[in-house]
DNA sequence: CAACAAGCTGCGGGTTTACGCAAGACGGCG
DNA sequence: CGCCGTCTTGCGTAAACCCGCAGCTTGTTG
């Protein structure tokens, strides 16, 4: 059994090759990367069918390379070991993950003993792993109570972008009229309103902006989100 | 003499410790805080003038931490010792470091040969000691040579934290034209048109929406910033 | 002192946003 | 089938934004 770890803190790295070692032991490789490309082309080469991944990278980030790694083997299994859990992540990785493939997400903060059983859990047993913290974001997530329509999402990546209403209209196939409505469902729940309104008409906000710092505030969006929806931007913009 | 270690991470928390412990044997102690708020009040008790500090901390972040720190007592030596080195780091770093202070800003990527240099040079020669890549940012940063000039960051925080024209013009005490001014010369600096401007009105993009992402992904901004920045537009916003 | 660059300001107008109102379109559900 | 909620779209308006033009105040320089 082959183990490849995709880390790009030394440190991280060597701890994560240490705790590989005392809970697998029936695993006899332990190969390393130090950012995503390079665990890309890892994964390829050894048919590693066992992946323990970091998610925020400098060089290509985790969830660009499982996206790649699951697209050429969806079975593999794929350990998310990250510092955050910023609803951005979450719903990146819950957005790639194939159907019915075992995967886990274990915050950096839990114990050696959680790491360990995760390990154990997914890569043994093919159980999925979810750290409750991160659970607790994915229901509310993708359920409905508070949480953010995959169309609202949509529409929030797009101002944040810089788009113009018409732009997210002809790219998104909806009329103006539509994509504003959009706009204001997600001013709603934003709650971009009262924060502005204080009492007199005074310093009101540029609902727009304001939309988007609050989700980056809120953590719907993060560096690396905004780094892969720019570059879906450009992609779209190169097919005209 | 005495150490300070304010780091969230355990494993770059020990890594620290035992860096403190071989480049300085004239330390004969060693405190840890694991974030901003544990280690002001540290320093405050222990009165220690050595600091070892990370800017990224959940909790309270290493610039205000700092800030906090050398507003009691300007002569204490910090290290910053962080992942990254956006702009918007060093920047708020050099606003917030006394006059004639000694410190540092090290890269975590860099060698433990270079972090134990570093050590000695603060906190034994009282020698400031700049990475070579933040150094750069910085002659960048406070030059004129496509850097951005004071109140051009201020006005690019002021639309990403959402404010109006004249919201901004009444923070600022400028008029409405000069905000409007100032925003121009942004957008310039930001190289938001050419993108934006293809061969047709097409696609055009929303100046203000756009110059705070492209801020973003060129790491003029980041989350801390941010965060920074809301605080004080809360704060000025109490104060009418 | 004259000349000049740089920044602030008002005016005016073209464009984009934000949003109320109302008329369809689509999909359950009793 | 008819009723109802959700989503989409068009029309129209007030506000905000982007920006060219031109007059003023500074500080700098020869």
């Amino acid at each position: 059994m082959k183990v490849l770890i995709v880390e790009d803190d030394p440190l991280h790295r060597s701890y994560l090759h240490e705790a590989v070692n005392a809970a697998l032991p029936e695993c006899d490789t332990v190969i390393e990367a130090e950012n995503g490309t390079v665990g890309e082309k890892l994964a390829r080469d050894h048919k590693s069918a066992h992946i323990v991944m970091d998610l925020q990278m400098a060089n290509r980030n985790g969830i660009e390379a499982a996206r790649t790694i699951w697209k050429e083997r969806p079975e593999t299994r794929i350990l998310f070991w990250s510092n955050y859990s910023d609803e951005a992540y979450v719903r990146g990785v819950s957005r790639i993950v194939p159907d019915g493939a075992a995967y886990g997400y274990v915050l950096k903060s839990a114990s050696d003993e959680r790491l360990k059983l995760a390990l154990r859990s997914i890569f043994i047993e093919s159980q999925c792993v979810i750290d409750r913290e991160v659970r607790g974001l994915q229901q509310k997530s993708l359920g409905q109570t508070n949480g953010f329509t995959d169309s609202e999402y949509e529409i929030l990546v797009d101002i944040a972008l810089g788009l113009t209403d018409r732009a997210i209209a002809k790219r998104r196939g909806l009329s103006l009229r539509s994509v504003q409505n959009r706009l204001q469902q997600l001013y709603d729940k934003l709650d971009v309103y009262q924060s502005a309104g204080d009492d007199h008409e005074d310093g009101r906000f540029n609902l727009r902006a304001r939309a988007v710092t609050v989700a980056f505030l809120r953590k719907l969006l993060n560096y690396s989100a905004l780094e892969r929806a720019e570059a879906e931007l450009l992609e779209w913009l190169e097919g005209k």
